[in-house]
DNA sequence: CTAATAATTCAAACCGCTTTGAAAATGGAG
DNA sequence: CTCCATTTTCAAAGCGGTTTGAATTATTAG
C-alpha cells in the first residue's frame, strides 16, 4: 500500500496524510486520528526511497572500518559500540549502514557515500593519532563524529572519548602504591591515539614518583592473545623482569596470563595485571571478584553518545562541535597485590 | 552535480547517460568513453533515493540481530562473518544494514524494512532449533539466507552452515582414540540450533563406541569465558572428573584453561580441551603450535557465500533455493593428550 | 448575518533517477 | 540515390513521497 492507494481509500489528499503522519500542526485531531488508524490497518509505511529523495535525507548513519582498523571488528569492544549506537539509531528512526574497506579506498567511500545521498553521516572509529580521514570528513562537510580522537588533527571535530591518560596514569600509580618499580605496558598500535595517550598516562604517573620509564618495558601492536602472551613471556625472562603489567586489552591480558602460568607464576604474586576493559564484556558477568583488575568503562555508552551527538549535529547543522571525555572505574580485581620481595 | 546537470554540460540526454553508466549495450562505445569521462571530471554519482525510487531496488542487504542473540555481537565470530560478507555485498554493489532489535519487534522490523523498501533482503543468524524468524521471512516473500540451519523448520530457505554434528563427533572420536572415556560437552545455548548439532555429534561418537552419554557431563548456555570456567570447575571437582572437555567457543575454552590451570592440573596431561574456533580469530595468529586443539572453520568464508547466496537470491528470485555445508577442520594444538592412568 | 480571520485541506510541483516508446541518424542492399 | 533495417539518441512518463501556495471550510468579531 502507498500513498496514493492511501489517499484514495481515506478520500483525503496525501498531502494531508503525510502531515498526518510526520505530526505536523496543520491537521486536526480528528483527521489525524482517523488517518493513523488506517495507515496501520492497511500497513502502510513511507517508503524509504521516496522520502530520502523528497527530503534528502537518508536517515542513515554510516560506521566505516577501514581494513587496516579491521582488526577492531574482532575486537570484543566493537560489538558493544555498535550495539549502543544502534539504540540510540532506532530511537530516532534511523538505520545504521556499516561499511569495511580498503585502505586506498577509505577516502573515496565517504565522499561516495556522501554525494550519493546513501548515509546522512558518518561515525569514526580507531582513530590514529594523525588522521587525514578527519580531514577529509572536514572538507567534505559531512556531519561526523569521532570515537576518540587525534592528537595531532587541529580540526575542531566532535568526539567521544574515554580518559585514557588519566586512566592509565591511575592505573600505574596504584600498582605504584602496591610497591611495584618494574612496569611493563604492553600497549596497542603505536600509530592509534588511544595507545598514545595510554603511553603518556603510564609515563606520567612513573614519572611523578621518579621512576624512570624503561623502553624495554614497552611495547605496542594489535591487540591478541597471542601479541599478549609473547611480549609477556620474553619480559618476565629477562634478567631484571617487570614484577607488574599494563595491557590495553583483555584479550591482550589473557595472553599475558598464559605466559605468567606457563612460567610457574601466580598472578596477583609475582606478577600483577592491570588492564584495559569494557564494561560489559563477555568475560565480567560473573558476579565473583573480577579475574582482572581494570580500567573500565562503557563501551556501549559511548557508542549511544556518539550517535546522539551525530543525530544532533545533522539535525541542527549549526550548533557547536561537541566533546565528552567520559572516566574509566579502576575495578579492583584478583590480579594484583603488592610487590613480593 | 546530478544527472540533468550533467547532461546538460555534456549535450547529452539523460537517458543515454543512465545507459552509458550502466553498461547497457544501446550506446556508442564512442559517447560510452566520452560519458564516463565526464562523470569522473564531475565527480558524477546517481543519488541513491533517486534511483532506488526508479529501480524499485534498494542494494541495501540487512542483518538483524535480536537482543536474544545479541551476546553473538560480543562473540568474535560475529566479526568474522560481517567481514565476509561486507567483501562481497561491496563487490556487487551492495551496502549492509545494520539492526539490533528487541525480541518482540524483531518479526515487525523484517515487515517494516522490506515494505518500506529498505533492503532487498536480509541474512539470518544464529537460528534457533525451531525459529519462527524463519517462517515470517517465508511469509513475507523477502529473500533471505541463514547462517545455520534451523532443525524443526520444514520451509525451504537457503543456508550456510558448518558441519556441527560431524565436527564435533569427529573431535569426540579423537578423544576417544586417546583414551579419554570422561569427555565433557560445555555447549552452547541449548536452544540454539549449532548447539543441538553438536550435542547429536558428540552424542553419537560416544553411542558408536559403546561409552554412554552422562548428563552431568553436558552443559550449555552463552558461551563466556565466565561460564566456561565455573562449568568446568565444577565439573572437575565430581567425584569422577571428565579427562577431556569439549567446547563449543574459544572464549569459553579459555574459562576452562582458567579452571584447569586454577586447579593445577595441566592443559593435555590431565585434563584434554577441543574447542570450536574460527580460522582468523584473534587467539590464532601465531605461528606457534596453537593452544588449543580445534574443530575450525572459517567464518568469514561462510559470510562470503551467505552474501553471495543472497544476492543470487535477490537477482534471480526464481532460482531453486542453496544450500551449503562446510565441513570443519580437526586442527591438533597443544591441549589435548592421551589420557592419564 | 456578513466580513474577516484562522484552521484545514488540497492540487500540483518537485526530488533525481530509470525505462518505455518514438524519433533521428547511420549503414547496407538494391 | 532510395529504401529499409539497424543503431543511436531522445522526450516524457513514471517511481512514491514532501512541500508550497492556493482553495476551502470553520470560527470569531462586528
Amino acid at each position: 500500500m502507498n500513498l496514493r492507494q492511501l489517499s484514495e481509500v481515506l478520500g483525503v489528499s496525501q498531502t494531508t496524510i503525510s502531515r498526518a503522519l510526520n505530526g505536523y500542526p496543520e491537521v486536526s485531531e480528528k483527521t489525524r486520528q482517523r488517518i493513523e488508524q488506517a495507515a496501520r490497518k492497511y500497513n502502510y509505511s513511507p517508503n524509504r526511497g521516496a522520502s530520502t529523495l523528497a527530503t534528502g535525507r537518508s536517515m542513515t548513519i554510516g560506521h566505516i572500518l577501514s581494513e587496516a582498523t579491521s582488526h577492531e571488528l574482532v575486537n570484543p569492544i566493537f560489538g558493544d559500540f555498535i550495539a549502543g549506537a544502534s539504540e540510540v539509531y532506532k530511537a530516532n528512526k534511523y538505520d545504521m549502514l556499516f561499511s569495511l574497506v580498503k585502505n586506498e579506498e577509505e577516502s573515496d567511500i565517504y565522499n561516495s557515500l556522501l554525494r550519493r545521498g546513501v548515509v546522512d553521516g558518518v561515525v569514526l572509529q580507531a582513530p590514529k593519532i594523525s588522521d587525514e580521514r578527519i580531514d577529509i570528513l572536514e572538507k567534505l562537510g559531512i556531519p561526523f563524529v569521532v570515537h576518540g580522537r587525534s592528537s595531532r588533527s587541529n580540526a575542531n571535530y566532535s568526539w567521544v572519548d574515554v580518559n585514557n591518560r588519566s586512566a592509565f596514569r591511575r592505573a600505574t600509580e596504584f600498582l605504584l602504591d602496591l610497591g611495584h618499580r618494574k612496569i611493563a605496558l604492553i600497549n596497542g598500535l603505536a600509530t592509534l591515539d588511544f595507545a598514545q595517550r595510554r603511553y603518556l598516562g603510564y609515563c606520567e604517573a612513573l614519572e611523578s614518583r621518579g621512576v624512570a620509564v624503561n623502553g624495554n618495558l614497552v611495547k605496542g601492536a594489535e591487540m591478541t592473545e597471542v601479541y599478549g602472551y609473547m611480549v609477556a613471556k620474553e619480559m618476565l625472562l629477562q634478567k631484571s623482569p617487570p614484577t607488574a603489567i599494563l595491557t590495553a586489552s583483555m584479550i591482550s591480558a589473557i595472553g599475558v596470563r598464559r605466559a605468567v602460568q606457563e612460567l610457574g607464576l601466580t598472578l596477583g604474586k609475582q606478577v600483577s595485571i592491570v588492564t584495559h576493559d569494557d564494561e560489559l564484556s563477555y568475560l565480567n558477568n560473573g558476579q565473583q571478584i573480577p579475574i582482572f583488575t581494570a580500567t573500565r568503562s562503557s563501551v556501549r555508552k559511548a557508542g549511544r553518545i556518539a550517535a546522539q551527538m551525530l543525530i544532533d549535529r545533522i539535525e541542527n547543522p549549526n550548533a557547536p562541535r561537541a566533546e565528552m571525555l567520559l572516566e574509566a572505574e579502576l575495578v579492583l580485581g584478583a590480579s594484583t597485590g603488592p610487590v613480593q620481595q
